[in-house]
DNA sequence: CTGAAAGCGCTTACAG
DNA sequence: CTGAAAGCGCTTACAG
């Protein structure tokens, strides 16, 4: 069976391929009675118009790219990544967009496949999920018109902030407000300085604290890398000190884990001993034992909302992508029943 | 800055399009003279031929697909899914392919998204990795003849088995016979029926009892879904038995995890009281306390093989795909040093 | 070894 | 509302 042409059906409709093409691409003047005709002729034949052919004549792929840095499964305790992923996915399928993955390995290569995309001209658009702080790459991608847009990271585009994230200021303010609105006196942090969505649930930490007359107490302060090995480090640092906080902020879900584990070897209990709040970036948060409250950002709908916007850009480009935060959620996790879901 | 096309190259170089073209895609027989003086052209204006324009052309895409199930992350525990996805990644940018995911989330629209692909005929090729019984899927792919490949899971095409992985039943097979051969007697092993690597793995586990004269004790086998709750819970029905058995074979890292956590609540001593086996998909294997020994199995590498197979598949049509199986390795984790990488 | 020309299968001003 | 025709930017027999 040879793959049928526009022709064929221009042919069997009776009318010109323009006119099928107009039918193909619902194009609003077209009397009904052609567009039946030619529609029934396509559902008869199962014609499948040309995919390749459409993007060279119309000059759109319909092809969208997300790079992702390797380290998404590095820290597999860590289900950014997928999670984002999947979001992206979904908003790619929803727009009819075939979505193409990019992992790089390290930020030169990261530059070396951007460059490539940016010449090989087969995108109509570029979602750049990578947290690293040199922006050469903004530069080559701004002047090559492909309309991108950044997740994780921010910058600034003829002094605009440009990016989509989930609101990290906010997430580490709430928490932070959540545990001293309980009462506790001693808000400690288990925080990461290893990119900018860590730096700005510290932010969120510290305006909690001034919100409410408290001092920022480094000690208080621990780094993590995102890594439940460096949670448990840091948490063992926490519990070290003199006088221990009576709860604690911890600015990753992955670095939860670890924190637990430090604290179960203690013998502390939460929240008899220290109350704690997670940051969550999934749907479907980590389980610990005990359940954690937890600050909730869906990351996935970051990945969906980067999609539309990314198609908005090319369909206007005069449009200048601009900066969009997603509101974030306090979650009490409640424990759950027949099954212990505990084993981390 | 327009874009230029292959005429103006022709022109710059005083030659004709035609030879541009055979110069871009290293037609051997070229003068040198000419040759350098197009290459020169190119160089010179930082050409770059329009890749859709060569599609339609050659009617080839470079542009391969991914099919992926979305539970790719809901075990978050096992990174099976991220590996593979990298590991085409790499194969597919070695072979200058661009790869193209798809993310399904029942087997239902994984039909629908097969079907989608192979009408829109935008790819060279599918890699499908999705461990669903249902292969009406199989049926469309081989009729629409786009080459395409199995991971995880096994088909028949005219009688002729067509799948490429890791070798389960001798993963299962050595990591018995390791413990066997150490001296153990109650060989227990922690195995999975979800799917088909599941039952292979419990293969190998049978091949080597028989091997060696032992029974086969219906006891001794307990199913986890690869979640590190379910072996959890698996590893206490063990634990439950009048006759403790001394030596575990356990069919999956994320599982190991579960079990792990039993064993050290129940005060056993690892490998003291008992001697564990675990299966492991990864380049860097889930840390563990105390360390596994470990059945290594490259997926990252089955990854990376698919494309190859694929590209093969695309370039001789008459190609039947066949059954491509792995090697597997035994792995003696050695203890971390310095920082005690036991967050699990 | 090289060129002129047809063709890949659509889309889209342009004209009516 | 519809059609004839040019064009998207390449590749590839064909002929020489």
């Amino acid at each position: 069976m040879k793959k049928l042409t526009i022709a064929q059906i221009a042919e069997l409709a009776g009318v010109s391929k323009a006119t099928v093409s107009r039918v193909l691409n619902n194009y609003p003047h077209i009397s009904p009675a052609v567009r039946e005709k030619v529609q029934q002729v396509i559902a008869e034949t199962g014609y499948q118009p040309n995919n390749i052919a459409r993007m060279l004549a119309s000059e759109r792929s319909n092809i969208i790219g997300l790079l992702v840095p390797s380290d998404a499964r590095k820290v597999f305790t860590d289900p950014y990544y997928p999670t984002l992923t999947e979001g992206v996915s979904r908003g790619a399928h929803h727009h009819n967009l075939t979505l193409s993955l990019f992992i790089v390995y390290t930020p030169g290569e990261g530059l070396t496949t951007i460059r490539n995309i940016i010449s090989a001209g087969l995108l109509d658009g570029l979602i750049i999920t990578a947290d690293d702080k040199n922006y050469s790459h903004i530069e080559l991608l701004v002047q090559s018109q492909l309309p991108f847009v950044l997740i994780g990271n921010l910058a600034h585009i003829d002094g605009i902030p440009c990016r989509i994230d989930v609101d990290n200021v906010d997430g580490g303010r709430t928490a932070t407000e959540h545990l001293i609105n309980l009462g506790y006196q001693r808000v400690a942090t288990i925080a990461s300085n290893k990119n900018l969505s860590g730096e700005e649930r510290l932010q969120g930490y510290r305006q909690a604290l001034e919100a409410h007359g408290r001092p920022f107490e480094p000690d208080l302060v621990v780094y993590g890398d995102y890594s439940a090995e460096s949670a448990y480090i840091a948490m063992q640092r926490l519990l070290a000190l003199d006088e221990l906080p009576d709860a604690i902020f911890i600015a990753s879900d992955s670095m939860a884990i670890g924190a637990m584990r430090a604290i179960r070897e203690a013998g502390l209990q939460v929240p008899d001993d220290v109350a704690i709040v997670g940051f969550d970036d999934l749907p479907t948060a980590v389980q610990t034992d005990p359940p954690l409250t937890t600050i909730h950002q869906p990351i996935d709908e970051v990945g969906r909302l980067a999609v539309s916007t990314l198609l908005d850009l090319a369909d206007n480009p005069e449009t200048t992508p601009r900066e969009i935060i997603l509101p974030t959620k306090l979650v009490i996790r409640a424990t759950c029943g027949a099954v212990k879901n505990t084993i981390i």
